[in-house]
DNA sequence: GATGAATGAGTATTCATTCAT
DNA sequence: GATGAATGAATACTCATTCAT
């Protein structure tokens, strides 16, 4: 997993072709799953031929790589941009990044390679590492930090700032799964409960009479 | 799907047998996927030769189907029971239900369950519909009505119950299958996690001058 | 195969049930073929357990066997009876027997186990000698007898008598085969076909100016 | 059984290999039967993989039934080819016609063909139903006119064309079925079985006194 | 650089056969 | 004597992967 993990491999990148085959196969494997997943499928999705996908890639385990590598690059660098994009209240801050991390995982393909990565984990032990460690934590670490600084300035009442990052989070990561998988449906109403959750958290932090 | 998912189908349950198998089954398909997992291993973890599986069930399908409906039978029944045996505030009682829920997604097969129909629902619908109309509409209703009876009682300020239950529970959901998936790390304690969401949570959800 | 195709094998015959299985065998083996055929149908049919059938047969193979020597005992010996008991003239006998055996060919377990013979002879060979040795050699020579009669008598013209008798059953037997497997259809009116055989033969058999 | 019985199938037949394939598959499938031939036997007959056999063919009862009509085609447009090719009188006609099929059947791959089709009739009824509609009617058909021929030109007596046609060959296919089953022996001599069949036949056809 | 053709290594499923009861 | 339970051995079919062209 090295090169496919860390690092540039040399090889890819060199034309669009292996884009495509990542965006064919993110959908693929996040739907179906890794195992259940046909590389013939892939390719067919890509508008390439099965053989074609060995030469940018040297298996379908090494593109499964790639493809999380790819994409929690983007997800990472797209969720630090949020949080340095602000100057309001700690609050609106928090808000914000939740409530648009929140929409970014219900309708684009966050939630889909959530739930892959998670349902893949135990599988490549290394994917789980290393998404813990460059996505998870830096995400999480975003929002210890703006609630960090919402203690300071005395926004937000004293508390350990990254469990309630972690609490602040998982309602959003939970409806991007749900989503995913059991679909959109009229028990829950993904938005509201963000918007609802956010409300309930925003009322917890506040210093007060509490 | 109906006779795995809904009803009994007259075979199954003669003997242990059948359970083991289940038993075994749950294991390793929620820690590598259903597609992934060899039913010659589920065989060898459940003692028993994979010719014998047939003698329960009609195919590695159909033993997916009767794994889920055991599974959420037990379930629902456990998550009812709690919310009745206790009379004490309804604070109290939603932060046991919640906490004990979490505990469980945590601690037991409940996490490697979920993550399993989150990671499968695409592949087999029946049990994406199965799962969300037989335990999570219920274990929501559970959790709805707590919430409306504090609403009655003055106890939780006036709020959307479902929409709240929803945002209560999450969390919990998540843990699991984040313990389940990417590991218990140093990043986050679960269980603090929880602790801090109902706190938040019911000092969001108390009445007063907000 | 010794034991199952030459002499009694002891343990066979001391109840009714051996006769069931082998009445139930001999319809699935024709219909489907004997690899075809899974001895739980078998047993189904005779209304006996699978393991039931072990306790009057070795295996599978020797059922076979054993049902291939106990029809054509009874069929040989059928047959033979038919010869002997006529006094008329040679054309009259012959018609008789030919139409006889052909009519037990389409209307009986005849075809089917001539169809039978025919599907397996490659697989067993030893039942291809048994059969060509015991049943048809025996059942070609009653024929050919009746034909030698006719010529002794002046009653046929002089010919090969044995290659005759062959001339003059195989519509009887191409018959029997046909309608068991290719089935009854407007496209051939078996018992017509044997008349006119007969018919045609027998003109042809006239001693007479030709 | 549409595009595997009827019509081309768009793949095949693109090179060598599916006709080699078939070849394989006639020779095992007819003498061991269908369920009793491994797939891995055939491919091993062909000289490929057993997974190439499956680049050209959908299953192994594709196989089957694609062998059937490749074989069958080419079996009907012999026949009617031989009645065409000839001027002389409808007994010569017929005669060398009937003589020819019947060392077709007992010399080439017709006899095996002929009881594959008869083995597996009734697992494969839309092989019986292909076979009887497309190869035994046209073929009958052919001999049907040949005799109607000989009566309109009074060489024969008037008689059921069809039913004359259907005793004319039978004894050909049976001897087709048992060459090749039960095997050459001493008890007869097939091609001998054939002439002295067209020689009484023809006897007891010819227009007289009788 | 692309790909059609080819296959080794698997996996779900079946079934004749056994044997403890 | 009868049989339900259990399984080893087989086999059709799949798919990631290779490679000659």
């Amino acid at each position: 997993m090295d090169s496919a993990l860390t690092g540039y491999s040399g090889r890819r990148r060199q034309n669009e072709r292996p884009i495509e085959i990542i965006d064919a196969a993110v959908e693929l494997f996040a739907a179906r799953g890794f195992a259940a997943t046909r590389l013939e499928d892939v390719a067919e999705a890509a508008g390439v031929s099965t053989a074609e996908i060995y030469l940018y890639f040297d298996s379908k385990e090494d593109l499964f790589f790639a493809l999380v590598r790819e994409i929690a690059v983007g997800q990472v660098a797209r969720t630090a941009q949020l949080a340095e994009s602000h100057d309001g209240s700690s609050a609106d801050l928090l808000r914000g990044l939740v409530v648009t991390v929140g929409r970014m995982m219900i309708r684009t393909q966050l939630g889909a390679v959530l739930k892959l990565i998670v349902a893949e984990a135990r599988n490549f032990p290394e994917v789980a590492d290393f998404y813990r460690d460059e996505v998870a934590a830096r995400g999480l670490g975003t929002i210890t930090r703006v609630i960090e600084r919402g203690i300071e300035r005395g926004e937000f009442r004293p508390c350990d700032a990254r469990t309630v990052a972690a609490v602040t989070v998982f309602p959003a990561l939970m409806s991007g799964i749900w989503m995913y998988s059991l679909g959109p449906h009229e028990l829950i109403d993904a938005e509201q409960v963000l918007e609802t959750h956010m409300d309930l958290m925003l009322r917890g932090l506040a210093p007060g009479a509490g």
